[in-house]
RNA sequence: GCGAAAAUAGCUCAGUUGGUAGAGCGCCACCUUGCCAAGGUGGAGGUCGCGGGUUCGAAUCCCGUUUUUCGCUCCA
């Protein structure tokens, strides 16, 4: 463990030092859970973004991508459950520092009742025998009555006072109702506290007309909303899917472990339109083809695994993730979702608009079923860069550490050194730049013995190092030094292009994946 | 949110019963070298996370606070 948490520091201060992860408004002591991608952080989560754009969207003609906005209509979180799913009235037990859902606690004692009235209508069934008759037994019985009342008086009492917020009056009520820690047995209560997961904001200028808005706490709502719209415009003829990439928000009571768990955060979603019944083969389908999409990193198959929901969420009928090992161990970075028709028939409902295909074929309309695969670009950023930072030890006794960012995901995918700054290296290194940052990001550098300069090159992920020598005034070529063999090779400037290319093209890398 | 630990230069850290802030690496300039880091000279950079308190005097002791990591808790 002491070993994981040095290896997840390592990559913490590494994300730093070289650019990649800024906590946020640092000078200010920063924010909790809040980060910034640095340059080099930009554009590996860019090229993280685009390397899931072209197999997502661009590569399947019936699949589109939007970009809708982070508010949206209120009544949106309504319908798809959220109002009432992330809103918690939490209560903590000041001895045993456990903490409990104020209403579950009600909810569990109202059960004890419960069972309390079964009893009593076991022994009265065993001593009446067969004359027992149980409905007149439960509105008859004094003792039973008096439970029913109670239990009665407690769900409507708690009903009430959580529609009114009324968060003191559940306090009340767990201390009337002289409830203890199920732990502990302590009755030492703190105060109920609503914790509502999300973020909160208003839309108007002045107070008075301003309409009480939310953060979307995940994109897949602007897909399920524009359903029709992108269906009917773009013609789609289920199956069809329907991406984006964006930010989402959520208000985490605990928001940890850099940037895996922030509370500003960006998802890579696509909602798969589907008919009803086809949604168990969809799914399969999904989990392999994202399972296929990482794998194609390179990162090792040892650290990817599926892991199936058993408790399902509101909305799934089936749910799996694909969880990753990070330096704190297997933990969640996609999930595939059978959503089933939720949202949709959710959104149909609170709108009163029909949310419906029609099946030119069986002459039906319905609403579709969905397969969701949704992945957090954070988490991918930071799958990637842990598991590609590596310190190597090196046959003559040194170490090095290298950043093994697979070449199509790499911020900068060449530097071009000159190995001296005189007899003209410098500006046919420069020359060379000219002509090939109009196809990748490229670096020039300049300082340091060139050995040194590789290593830096090394430690930021550039997987090609160009070195412009004395040979190349006289025959045009160049040594070009990867990364991970660091082995050098000596080619003409003019095969520079193709040998780079090559090596980040994302054809390349996604073609095993593709059928 | 509770508990524990931590916070000193860009990074990693030292700073010994309270007495004027340090190292290595990195960075900048110049010289030297020239294909796998750590040659020479010079230099920049810190009100020791922040705010109070105790004291003649606080990086050091006390209180509060912020941030980070870990363990609980939560995670549609």
């Amino acid at each position: 463990m002491a070993i994981q948490d040095d290896d997840f520091k390592r990559v913490i201060s590494h994300a730093k030092e070289y650019g990649y992860v800024f906590q946020s408004s640092e000078i200010y002591d920063g924010l909790s859970a809040v980060y910034d991608y640095a340059q080099n952080g930009a554009e590996l989560k860019k090229n993280i973004r685009e390397y899931w754009w072209m197999a997502m969207v661009q590569l399947n003609d019936n699949i589109v991508g939007i970009d809708a906005a982070i508010f949206m209509h209120p009544t949106t979180w309504k319908a798809s459950g959220h109002v009432d799913a992330f809103n918690d009235p939490l209560i903590d037990n000041k001895d045993s520092k456990k903490r409990y859902r104020a209403d579950v606690l009600v909810e569990d004692h109202v059960a004890k009742i419960e069972g309390k009235i079964e009893k009593e209508v076991t022994k009265a069934s065993k001593r009446f025998g067969d004359k027992f008759d149980e409905e007149q037994f439960l509105t008859t019985n004094p003792r039973v009555v008096g439970y029913q009342e109670q239990i009665n008086t407690t769900r409507k009492r708690l009903g009430r006072s959580l529609e009114k917020e009324d968060l003191a009056d559940v306090k009340k009520l767990i201390e009337e109702l002289d409830i203890a820690c199920p732990m502990s047995g302590s009755k030492n209560w703190t105060e109920v506290k609503q914790f509502n997961l999300m973020f909160g904001t208003k839309l108007g200028a002045t107070s008075d007309s301003a309409m009480d808005l939310y953060l979307r706490p995940e994109t897949a709502q602007g897909i399920f909303v524009n359903f029709l719209n992108v269906q009917k415009t773009g013609r789609m003829k289920i199956p069809f899917g329907i991406a984006q990439t964006g930010k989402a928000f959520r208000n985490e009571i605990v928001a940890r472990q850099f940037i895996f768990r922030m509370r500003e955060f960006e998802q890579m979603e696509m909602q798969y339109f589907i008919k009803p019944g086809t949604q168990h083969e969809w799914y399969e389908k999904w989990k392999e083809i994202r399972m296929k999409w990482h794998l194609s990193l390179g990162l090792g198959e040892e650290n990817y695994r599926f892991h199936d929901h058993e408790k399902l969420a509101h909305y799934a009928d089936a749910a799996s993730d694909i969880e990753f090992r990070f330096p704190f161990g297997f933990k969640e970075l996609e999930g595939i979702h059978s959503r089933t028709d939720y949202d949709l028939g959710s959104h149909e409902k609170y709108s009163n608009k029909k949310l419906q295909y029609f099946d030119p074929e069986t002459r039906e309309s319905y609403v579709p079923y969905v397969v969701e695969t949704s992945i957090g670009l954070d988490r991918m950023f930071l799958a990637v860069f842990s598991k590609a930072l590596q310190e190597e030890k090196l046959d003559n006794g040194s170490t090095r550490t290298v950043l093994k960012l697979p070449a199509v995901l790499a911020p900068t995918k060449a530097a071009v050194f000159p190995l001296v700054k005189k007899d003209g290296l410098p500006e046919i290194a420069q020359g060379i730049i000219e002509d090939l940052k109009w196809d990748f990001k490229v670096e020039y550098d300049e300082k340091d013995a060139v050995g040194r300069r590789y290593r830096r090159q090394d430690a930021v992920g550039t997987p090609f190092c160009i070195t412009v020598d004395h040979q190349t005034i006289e025959d045009n070529t160049v040594t070009i030094r990867h990364r991970d063999s660091m082995e050098q090779q000596r080619v003409a400037i003019d095969a520079l292009k193709g040998i780079i290319h090559k090596a980040v093209d994302m054809k390349a890398w996604l073609r095993p994946v593709g059928d």
